[in-house]
DNA sequence: GGTTTAATTATGCAAGCGTATAATTGCATT
DNA sequence: AATGCAATTATACGCTTGCATAATTAAACC
C-alpha cells in the first residue's frame, strides 16, 4: 500500500468536457433538470465541482453544450439508420420512419431528456437556437427522402412538415405512455400514416400491399 | 391614514387554493420549473409562503394540482370549440383541428407550461397519471369525431392515434419555433394532413375541394 | 532533476430553497 | 362585547445551490 497514490490525473480538455457533458445528460435523464446540480455532475464525471467552472463559464453553458451533444447524437443515429437502409426510395423512407418509432429511439429515458431541454427552450435563447438547427436538420433529411419519392416533387416542404409532425407526435406518446400501445403498434400506425400523407404504401415488407390506412 | 388597517383578510379555502395554483402556473409559464418557488408563488397569490403548507402538504402536491388545473382548462377549451362548431361531421372535425393549430392554442407561453410539466411526468408517478387521463380524454374526443365520419367505422382508434399525433407534433413545432411558419400555415397543413389520414377533405370552407394533400 | 505551468482540488461564502413551528389576528358565534 | 377557533403571518432552521478564490500537484519542459 503505497502512501503516495496520485490524487488525480490530468486529462486533455476534450476528455473532461465530454465527461462533464455526459454526466449532465445522465443525471437529467434520470431525475430531470433539478437533478443535474454542479456537484452531482462533477461526481458523475469523476472530478471536483470546481473543475466545471474551469471548462464552462457558467452552468448554463454546460447545459447548452449537453443539449447540442444530445442532438448531435440523435442526428448521428439517423444517419446510421439511413446508411444501412436500402436504396429504393419507398423502402428507404419506411426504414427511417420505422426506426424513429421503435426501440431504442422510443425510450422513456430519452424522452425525459428531450422534454427537460424542450421545457427550457422556451426561456433560453441559446437553447432555442440549438433546437431550431436540429429540427431543421431532421426535417431536411425527411424532405430529401420525400422528394425522392415518385409524385411528391413540388410539395416536399409541406409534406415534410406534416410527416415530421406525425413522427414527433407518435414518438412522444409512445415514450410518455408506453403501456398504452402494444409492441410495434406505433411503428405500424406511423408507417401507415406517413404513407397516407404521401400517397404511398410504406407497410412492413412481407405485408401484402393494400390501400393506405385501410384494414389490418 | 388609519393606523389600524387589516393585515390580511380571511378567504374560503377554494379561493386560496385557486390563487396559489394560478400563481404557480403563471410563474412556470414565464420562467419554467425553477421559477415557481414557494416564495414566488405565495407572492403571486398575495399571501405568505407559510400558507402554502396550510393548503398543500408539500410543494409536489401543489404542482400536481396545477397540472390537473391546466389540463382541465385545455379540455374545457376543446369543449367550447366543439359547442360552437357546426353539426356536419366533416366541418366539425375541421373546426376542431383548425382551432388546435391556431392562436390562442398555439402559444409560446402555453407550450412552455406544457413542456415544463411533461418533463416532470417522466419522474413523477402522480403527474403521469394526470397526463395519461388527459391524453386519453383528448384522444377519445377525436375518436368520436372520427367515428362520425363516413367510412371510418371500424378503425377509429388507430386513426385517432394518428390524428392526435399530427396535431400534437404540429402544435409543438408551431409553438416552439413560431417564426418558421407563416400565418395559418400550420392549420392548413394540419387540416390537409388529417384529411389525408381519414380520406376526407377538410380544407377551409370556401376552397374548392381538390384531392387530399395536393396543390395549394 | 529542478522549474514552470496549467489542471485540479479544497475551502468557503452568500443566496435561495422547502418546510417546520409558534405567534398573531380576522371573524363567526354567542 | 367577550370568547374561541381557524386562517394567516412571522420567524427561523437546516440544507443545497452556483460560484469565487486560493491552495495543491501532476506532468511537460529544458
Amino acid at each position: 500500500m503505497s502512501a503516495e497514490r496520485r490524487k488525480f490525473t490530468r486529462q486533455p480538455e476534450e476528455t473532461r468536457r465530454e465527461a462533464l457533458v455526459l454526466g449532465a445528460l445522465e443525471l437529467m435523464a434520470e431525475g430531470g433538470e433539478s437533478a443535474a446540480t454542479t456537484r452531482a455532475i462533477a461526481e458523475r464525471a469523476g472530478v471536483t465541482p470546481g473543475l466545471i467552472r474551469h471548462y464552462f463559464a457558467t452552468k448554463e453553458d454546460l447545459t447548452r453544450a449537453a443539449f447540442a451533444e444530445l442532438m448531435a447524437r440523435m442526428t448521428a443515429e439517423n444517419r446510421t439508420v439511413l446508411a444501412a437502409a436500402p436504396q429504393d426510395p419507398v423502402a428507404r423512407l419506411a426504414a427511417f420512419v420505422g426506426a424513429a418509432l421503435s426501440v431504442p429511439v422510443v425510450d422513456a429515458g430519452r424522452f425525459g431528456l428531450w422534454a427537460t431541454f424542450i421545457a427550457q427552450v422556451a426561456h433560453d435563447e441559446g437553447l432555442r437556437a440549438v433546437h431550431r438547427a436540429s429540427y431543421l436538420a431532421y426535417r431536411d433529411t425527411l424532405e430529401d427522402l420525400i422528394a425522392a419519392l415518385p409524385g411528391c416533387a413540388g410539395q416536399a416542404r409541406d409534406l415534410a412538415i406534416a410527416c415530421n409532425g406525425v413522427i414527433d407526435g407518435l414518438w412522444i406518446e409512445g415514450c410518455a405512455l408506453p403501456d398504452l400501445f402494444s409492441d410495434g403498434e406505433l411503428a405500424r400506425i406511423g408507417l401507415r400514416s406517413v404513407g397516407a400523407l404521401l400517397g404511398q404504401n410504406l407497410d412492413y415488407p412481407g405485408r401484402d400491399p393494400g390501400q393506405t390506412m385501410e384494414k389490418a
